[in-house]
DNA sequence: CGAGGTTTGTCAAGAGTTTGTCCAGCTTTG
DNA sequence: CAAAGCTGGACAAACTCTTGACAAACCTCG
């Protein structure tokens, strides 16, 4: 997405309100910038000229010298292509970048994010992030526009991330949210995690009838059925269907409106309220070898 | 489609507002142009070729050179080719795929549309598999489990593509669905098509309450906002924000919940229910120069 | 403090590029 | 036939390039 090479200098003289020769001097002498050049020879300059620009200015209007300003200014723009940074200090900055509304760099602290692997990025940014909104919101320091607004971002990247997801020879787990039940964002994560692991994944996504959720089961035979629901209702309210579901393949519901008590109840199992956790709890038992039809058969191993 | 390759460069020049020598020189220099000819040698302009002149009209205005807004206005023509597949095809097979819940050849058949750009991909493919997901549904050919399962697969595609939207320096659009209103697809194909044009979106999602869609507005102060209805009353539920937001910018609605007349009565504007007429609609506007806050300020032109 | 050197913004000259516009001579259209 | 178009070349105005220079500001050090 950066064809915007484009101003010429001065469009871009004016845009950063740098004199021409100053913009020439600054590239000559300190490297600062790097102009593609039009047949002619004429400079081009992209916005990633811009940004070495606004560096070097902030650093120039605190008062250190133009060489020495420069050399941050590089210095700076080299070090945004390697970024490290802590997990805490990337939810900080996307909270930051969705109080503020900016999707760009909202999205460019994901990438750092997930520069780490999805297990880490989903665990230690995500996941945390979506509980630090799902605060604000209760304390009303922040609005719903922010919360939605952050929500998309994080499931766009989810879903880009899902793709293929169904692919592969590992076993199959059919994820969905029951009839009622909207917050998809930690099944996805589940469903991530789980592909990690070499697993197939069918997605049925948000509020899906629990008898259409039954009909897809037994046409695709999963390995397991996965069931994420917040809120406890949306549990009790398909209680036949969800027994039922239980007893046609190895059925797991998780998240924070499901209980092991209400598990046992509906004769399925309870894999705790954190996606992660259900992820490593499922994908770590041990396979059965291929010629089984389901690995669950006989009930999990000890 | 729009065979009407029929203004000849009088009337085109007047159309566009550029005088006829440039016309020829912009052919000339940078291919930006493609006219039919007449048996006589005669250019016949076609709608194309003024989308392609809006396009550097609108890059000229953000102070681009013309050679570079040209290479940027071709390379955004290029994104929507006609197809030479037949669409039909297309749809005929994603319809089997969803049927059988197989994600992988449906996920292949999205491919080979998007291959033809996003314009053609989404009109000729997406929306009309949408249409018949619908129509199946309602004559219960197609059980609630294949809807979500090809609807989930749709959006991650679309998801997948709308990265990046929010970046660029065009004019901004602030997209959501109000309380309520959960389809989302037809909205996100618009943000897609919008994108393409130049504009830069910012995108709220399903079920926002209203008084969030309308202070996210006062705070990034979009060039114009859209909301997607399926049904009628998640409109007239909002009527005094609706209302309240039209006054605070150059605001939309669309799809099928939305008619011209309850538009009037909100005192928005009526965009129809296709999503891609209403992206070229809004985005074929010739927008004012830089300078203005909005280019919508004052009314539509003529 | 002051001499001597360095840094930095700005300028100028002369050559080259980009771009909107125009012209001459000829053709097409209605 | 008159009005409108076409081609190809040509041009001037605006813009940009490079190189070299220069003065003011800023440093270092005796």
């Amino acid at each position: 997405m950066d064809t915007d090479s484009c101003w010429r200098i001065k469009e871009f003289s004016a845009l950063v309100d740098v004199p021409e020769a100053t913009l020439r001097a600054w590239e000559r002498r300190y490297g600062l910038l790097e102009p593609q050049r039009s047949s002619g020879g004429f400079r081009l300059y992209s916005t990633a000229d811009e940004r070495r620009i606004h560096a070097m200015q902030r650093h120039m209007a605190e008062g250190i010298a133009p060489a020495q300003a420069a050399a941050l200014a590089l210095a700076e723009s080299a070090a945004r292509e390697i970024p490290s940074t802590r997990p805490g200090e990337l939810v900080a900055a996307l909270m930051t970048a969705a109080r503020a509304f900016d999707a760009t760099d909202f999205d460019k602290q994901l990438d750092i994010a997930f520069s780490f692997g999805h297990l880490a990025a989903i665990r230690d940014v995500v996941l945390p992030t979506l509980v630090e909104i799902g605060d604000r919101w209760e304390r009303a320091e922040l609005a719903v526009g922010h919360e939605h607004f952050a929500s998309h971002l994080i499931e766009r990247r989810l879903l880009s991330l899902a793709q293929g997801w169904e692919a592969g020879r590992g076993p199959l787990a059919l994820l969905a949210c029951p009839a009622g039940e909207r917050h998809t964002l930690g099944l996805v994560c589940f469903g991530l995690l789980l592909a990690d692991q070499g697993w197939r994944i069918s997605y049925l996504g948000a509020d899906t009838p629990i008898d259409d959720i039954v009909a897809v089961a037994a046409e695709v035979l999963p390995s397991a059925v996965m069931l994420a629901v917040r809120d406890r209702e949306h549990l009790t309210n398909n209680a036949d269907g969800i027994t039922e579901l239980g007893a046609l393949a190895h059925t797991v519901v998780a998240g924070n409106g499901a209980s092991d008590e209400l598990a046992r109840q509906l004769g399925v199992h309870y894999a705790g309220g954190d996606p992660v956790d259900a992820a490593l709890q499922l994908a770590e038992r041990p396979l059965r070898p291929a010629s089984d039809r389901s690995p669950w058969e006989g009930g999990p191993p000890a």
